[in-house]
DNA sequence: CGTTCTTGTCCATATTATGGACAGAACCAG
DNA sequence: CTGGTTCTGTCCATAATATGGACAAGAACG
């Protein structure tokens, strides 16, 4: 059912695309598309060269990096603003942002990748800022990563690691590493990583399931590793987990 | 310079999909689709379903009608929010919205559509709120498509009025009536339309041109046509023209 | 219950995208 | 300066890919 054929062009623009998004504002040299996609550099060329030529693409003048275009957002305001999952998940985020008073971010999984949706900052005054909303990263590499996975049956899972395989190398991490993280996370019940993307920061991610099951997001604590210490840990721990069942709740609905 | 090769399949998806995000939320039906690409049946139907696979494009359980995906604003969060024009344009738009009281629009030309990117309403009890944030036409059917083409030059937009003409008609109009609009604009200084979209609705429009005299935007007053006659069109229509000068401004440096 | 609209599928065909090979540009170290 | 290493860009014969005519079947309509 799944790979209809015909249009293997199309496919890995839209590979190329999502390489291009995880690079933000600052793009992705073309080596590194190239590297991450496993396209041939004429190939890849080609691609984007045209993409900019449809203003899905842009270069920048400085650096010859290659950015996701304008008319990406363009398009995007076809749809109706904020999601579903955003409407359902705001009461809880303010929640729980006032109680637990560090940044909490909420993530998406789209196709292989996370992608952070929203963040709320805390009342507390060491914040931990580095992952903004638009953020992208293979899935595995972050603790909400990792608690996406762990709420996916492990066959999936796998799969996912490894197609991401070529990606982790860039996170200083590989396929066991991850996977070891996500068997872990699935017996503690969330997700959680003691060297955080950032030095010396320390994440808690729950996850949060659509009705049939499938992970749809996680919402995530970050802050500096010693304000989590283990007591503290179990207390914000609970915070997400009962926050997170009334967001699927709310999905629900 | 401009026909880059190698790459039919890619562009023929992203026509489709510009077709599709001029649906909105609701959507288009494959047969519009068809018809307004020029495709055959076969191709835009390979397309569709593939870009279905990969969450860029959604198709409605009820109605069948295709419908631009998740995925899209999802690739959008890679850029920055709000644009450059956005944040040059916001005093302009507030101090115009406050001085006329009626509905403000700002529309930027996105390859050969009117693209709808910010509205303000008025305080005028009556609004015309037709036009929503993320509206997509065929440039040349709304007034603020007019004044973009007249602020053009004529080459150009003949060129653009004639890639357009198999979707006017759903717009009851046509390339001939089109193209004297924009002549009467050039003339005029604005954009103006006595039958707007909506019945019993008149529309002016001013242009905005980025520093190297390309048109980028287009600023429209929507009224019930009661409340523009002669004398406050004229009124509306300096306030318009001084705030898209300060825009310009605001763009350049 | 024909007529006309729609969407979906098949598959032989030739058009199209592919990628190996070549080349230039920028940068660095010795 | 020169040899090495990165990067980006281009060519074109070839094979694989996307194409669209033809067929089919389901809705909507009168």
């Amino acid at each position: 059912m799944e790979p209809r054929q015909g249009a293997q062009a199309i496919r890995r623009a839209l590979a190329v695309l999502r390489i291009l998004a995880a690079g933000r504002e600052d793009g992705v040299p073309l080596a590194e598309v190239v590297r991450t996609t496993g396209l041939t550099r004429p190939t890849v060329h080609r691609i984007v060269h045209v993409l900019i030529e449809e203003g899905i693409v842009e270069r920048h003048e400085r650096t010859g990096r290659y950015a996701i275009g304008n008319q990406v957002p363009e398009l995007a305001l076809a749809r109706p603003r904020p999601s579903r999952l955003l409407i359902a998940a705001n009461p809880s985020l303010q929640r729980a942002s006032a109680a637990i008073g560090d940044t909490l971010f909420l993530t998406v999984r789209t196709g292989n990748d996370t992608l952070c949706v929203d963040r709320r900052i805390g009342v507390y005054p060491i914040q931990v800022l580095s992952i903004e909303v638009g953020a992208r990263r293979p899935l595995g590499v972050s603790s909400a990563g990792v608690a996406i996975l762990a709420a996916m049956p492990a066959q999936e899972a796998r799969k996912i690691v490894a197609a991401n395989e070529k990606r982790f190398e860039a996170y200083r991490t590989d396929a066991a590493t991850v996977l070891g993280e996500v068997t872990a996370a699935r017996r503690l019940g969330y997700g959680m990583r003691e060297i955080g993307l950032v030095q010396g920061t320390k994440s808690i991610s729950t996850w949060i399931k659509t009705p049939d099951g499938q992970p749809a997001a996680a919402m995530t604590v970050s802050a500096v590793r010693t304000r989590l210490g283990p007591r503290r840990e179990q207390e914000v721990t609970e915070i997400l987990l009962r926050e997170a069942r009334i967001i699927e709740q709310a999905i629900g609905g």
